[in-house]
DNA sequence: GGGAAAATTGACGTTTCCGTAAACGTTAAA
DNA sequence: TTTAACGTTTACGGAAACGTCAATTTTCCC
């Protein structure tokens, strides 16, 4: 029994506005039913949302984006195209790794300030105990 | 003997553009000696064109990257300053923490998309030989 | 010292990702 | 039934992060 969700319902779950959910769907990210003129999300849709979001948050591109769904849809007897997505998901693995290496390498950098700013903050703190 | 770069210099070590390094320095973010007219980068400057630049790739905004490299150089005997910096550099470190874990959620979910792929890929393959 | 190469400033253009408002139709609740 | 809330399309706007082009310096090299 797939829920059904209103675009406001969306915007709500995923503190994001309508504006924003019609516009991914503008850019061809999103497709719901209608039922009359209103849109109608199925929990597919729903989940695609979610992944839409998550990859902006991230830094990813519209586009790419897209892009990243469209393989979860592709024609599955297409061999050329089977290859194709192979071939781009490894290069966008070899970009995720790269990104999580970097985060990491900016991770540690901000917990060394952080001690170095710990230590300098106790210095100054033992300096007003002695008066 | 700190070494000394050109903008044009920065530019093709970091594959980046002049443009692109004098529209950090508008925002505040460099602020190289100048001889004469031009720019002169130190080692410092390359330094933070790195940071600048490695922070754009994760999606940090400029102004969160401008933020980040002032803790590198606040008034250490400024107790408030230490204390706000802790503070902000912990949302810092939470914030990067998820995105971590977000990126490897992705990254998982890449490496199954691929195995399905590969598996439909192997499957199609072997109904060639057959022939 | 003269000309090519490199750098500078200023202005405007572009792309991405939405926000906001107008003007209108639809639905639900009192 | 009416009225408030919700939804729709269309259009324009706007910030962020640069690109691009033109018009001037500035510098380097022979």
């Amino acid at each position: 029994m797939s829920k059904q969700y209103t675009i406001s319902d969306l915007a709500e779950m995923y503190d994001t506005t309508t504006r924003t959910i019609r516009y991914y769907e503008e850019l061809g990210l999103l497709q719901p039913k209608r039922i009359g003129g209103r849109r109608i999300y199925s929990d597919r849709d729903r989940v695609r949302l979610k992944l839409i979001l998550r990859g902006r948050r991230l830094g990813f591109r519209l586009d790419e984006i897209r892009e990243m769904l469209e393989w979860y849809d592709l024609d599955p007897t297409e061999v050329y195209q089977l290859r194709e997505v192979i071939r781009k998901g490894d290069e966008k693995l070899a970009q995720i790794d790269e990104q999580i290496r970097d985060l990491q390498a900016v991770r540690e950098e901000l917990l060394e300030l952080r001690d170095h700013m710990q230590r300098l903050l106790d210095e100054k703190t033992r300096e007003g105990e002695k008066s």
